[in-house]
DNA sequence: TTCATATAGTACCATTTTAGTTCTATTTAA
DNA sequence: TTAAATAGAACTAAAATGGTACTATATGAA
């Protein structure tokens, strides 16, 4: 599986959406523009102002709008936001924390697999998810995997 | 999060245990040498048989051994096994249906991206997930700040 | 002023997924 | 014959997820 939630999912959905627009959205309009459900989209949208990907204007008239242009905001960026830090496995986030750590073989093979996927999403910008043309490189995880540093955190 | 399920991770361990023996390994053994629970690992091992990675041999003095050389078996494949293809969004995998996908800007995008996943770990083999402990270092933060992917604000 | 429109923030809940256990049946070496 | 071991299924508690609801607040316009 290796998935990430529908809310992320349909976060950058929202964000393709605005990406669109260039002045202020509402979140009932939005959620027209992509067929998901407007709380749905509002609490999504709440989220990402707080993040601070997406600015917000209270009151009549009012909406959002991305707080930088698309090209600036990338998938890395995104998911963090709606559902923390890439971490494949327990080890590979500063805040994650596995009892078997220091018997583990694998771990440190991990942080470095998690580092490559991590640096590869952070190279995608909202303009590339909305834009379906040749993009991402595959990660080289081999590369990451020779590399001598321990790798945990690097968000 | 991004992230694979715990089982997943266990089941790397496990895999990573039979490849330091020569010889078939119980469930017990391999409990022990990778603090899991010998229910758990065994869980695993069921799995692992049925998918094909390890041979098991039934009755006393019985066990599990790899399928296969471990350079041979690929990350992608024990995920696989385990928890089903790597599939980032619902569209990315060829059963996951998404009443959205008519209308969704990002769906290809996400597709080409899993691809590229997918494809790094398949390049990633179990001998590769075997990283000596030893390396487990302090995290070398000035290797994260000399990084170009330096990430802004996260935790 | 008054009101309709809109976001802010929180809490709630039903469902699904996950992690782990337990139990019975079967196989095999000693 | 028996102890050791896997096969397979069912079960359960806990956690995560997706979605909704509600109150409070801000703002533009009639
Ligand atoms: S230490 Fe090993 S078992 Fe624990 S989260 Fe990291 S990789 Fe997984
Ligand atoms: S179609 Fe769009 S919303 Fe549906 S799973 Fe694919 S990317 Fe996500």
């Amino acid at each position: 599986m290796l998935k990430m939630s529908k809310l992320t999912d349909y976060g950058t959905l929202v964000l393709a959406q605005l990406a669109k627009e260039s002045k202020l959205s509402s979140a009932h309009k939005v959620a027209r523009a992509t067929h998901l459900g407007q709380p749905t989209v509002s609490k999504l949208l709440k989220t990402l102002a707080h993040a601070g990907l997406v600015i917000s204007e209270r009151g009549a008239q009012g909406g959002y709008t991305l707080a930088r242009p698309a090209i600036e905001i990338s998938a890395a960026e995104i998911i963090d936001a709606l559902e923390g830090p890439v971490a494949i496995t327990e080890c590979s986030s500063i805040k994650g924390h596995c009892d078997l750590q220091s018997n583990c073989q694998v771990a440190t093979a991990w942080q470095k697999i998690n580092f490559g996927i991590r640096r590869a999403l952070s190279e995608v910008s909202l303009v590339d998810l909305q834009t379906p043309v040749e993009l991402l490189a595959t990660p080289n995880l081999k590369a990451y995997l020779a590399s001598p540093t321990n790798l945990k955190g690097q968000q």
